[in-house]
DNA sequence: TTTCGTGTTCCGAGTGGCGGAACACGGGTT
DNA sequence: AACCCGTGTTCCGCCACTCGGAACACGAAA
């Protein structure tokens, strides 16, 4: 009859003031009003009103609770140098050196420009095969994985402008060289959610590639698993699809993406 | 003979774990090694060290004492959240583009905190000088055109209390370092409306800034055009006062801010 | 008037924070 | 080898601080 008598639905015990602050902190930027933060924190009303006190008088958050609680300066101040202090490569490397004894393939991750992606990580299998590519190649963005996994997130007129500007050019004989094509390509990339590079870029070298997001949910910058192509007949590249978005995955969860 | 009893060093006395917490969680945003961050918040070690398990173990930092500390994933989502969420930028940022289109100079867009202003809006010109600034960084206040045009509107014991905590330290060779002159320099800044920087703050940078009010009718924000010095000779900065005052009035009535 | 939902304050109990001090460890110097 | 110095880590007893239930104050709605 009764249901279970007390449901603990705090994510945490969490004993420990800077724990609390903390929850406190976080709810009190999701929630403006005084009792939206207390629901969000799990805490006590009073731990709460204590803790926020201290927040606002450190002006870590502004605001009252009648006009509604946000941001503070010295928070803001805080902000801008921990997202200015954000290196993707040192971020992400853990995760390229797991994924590459996992997968035993070269991993590259690179981050979008205006017009091309360049490299910022290139990790090698343990039988490398000799790729023309280095950290700080710049590589067209229609033509491989990476970069139309980039583009699959960008709105359509920015792509149009794209290829205004620098065109389709021919690298192999299956780049896709028509507009039209390269939309539907983008669309059902999105709807996979990753990317394949079937020797697009260079022949005989294909690449499954994931979206990296950044903490504004923007994906910025991408990942990649390049073989060469058949390598093993009746395989393909594309079953390690799930290894790059979860790689990737995590590597947006570590730069501070929102939700999953 | 006997020296000063005990020194306390530490800006404040910072009683309180929460307090406690965030001058870590700061400090280590500033500093990678443990010693430093240690020196830099002001703390005892074993403090710290209890702190800083807690921030990692909460992923608001990452890293460890011999890679070094860094921002973690949770921070990050924070910051990213913390800096969306303030509706000035939301709401000064279509202000901001129009004007950067009309005057084509640097515009930044600042919040006072207690002693300095930190900007939140930064929007180049279409040739971008190299300004060393960006969202997050706190500027000193009777040194930029943005901090006296706040100043100029604060209650002269707040003024005196500020120049009493913090000084008047200099910049460059113009800035001004006399109490009485920045009195002086303020009245005529309320009596035109708006305030100049003549390169007081960094060597052949000038600015013209005007003062943005919030819902309560004080002057909470400032909004600079910024410049090279004597970029056309024979022209001053001064002539976009008109365009900077427009633009920050727009803005305080955005926020609501009582009569125009 | 009563009720509800806000936000604020109080205060006793006891626990978790505090930080000096001692420790561990590695890389230099003699 | 013996020493030192600068790292980072752990220990532990005292007591200040946190905790949170409960009571309070206030305004708006019923």
């Amino acid at each position: 009859m009764t249901a279970l008598p007390s449901i603990d639905r705090s994510p945490a015990p969490s004993s420990g003031a800077s724990e609390k602050a903390l929850r406190v902190l976080d709810a009190a930027l999701r929630e403006s009003r005084f009792t939206d933060i207390v629901q969000a924190s799990g805490l006590a009303k009073a731990t709460v009103h204590r803790l926020l006190q201290v927040l606002v008088e450190q002006e870590y958050i502004a605001g009252d609770a009648e006009s509604g609680y946000r941001a503070g300066p010295n928070l803001l101040s805080l902000a801008g140098r921990a997202l200015a202090s954000v290196d993707i490569s040192q971020i992400a490397q853990p995760v390229v050196d797991r994924l590459v004894a996992e997968v035993d393939c070269t991993i590259h991750v690179g981050v979008a420009s205006e017009t091309e992606m360049v490299y910022v990580i290139r990790k090698d299998a343990s039988k490398p095969y000799s790729m023309r590519s280095r950290v700080g190649l710049a590589i067209p963005m229609h033509s491989t994985g990476m970069g139309k996994v980039v583009l699959a997130y960008w709105p359509p007129e920015k792509v149009a402008e794209l290829i205004d500007r620098v065109g389709l050019p021919v690298r192999t004989d299956t780049t896709i060289t028509d507009p039209d094509a390269l939309a539907r390509e983008l669309a059902s990339v999105r709807a996979r959610g990753y990317a394949l590079d079937m020797g697009e870029n260079e022949v005989g070298t294909v690449c499954v590639s994931a979206p990296i997001r950044d903490h504004t949910g923007a994906v910025t910058h991408g990942l990649s698993i390049s073989s060469i192509a058949l390598e093993h007949p009746g395989t393909s590249i594309e079953m390690f699809a799930p290894q790059a978005l979860a790689a990737a995955d995590e590597i947006s969860r570590l730069l501070g993406a929102p939700e999953l």
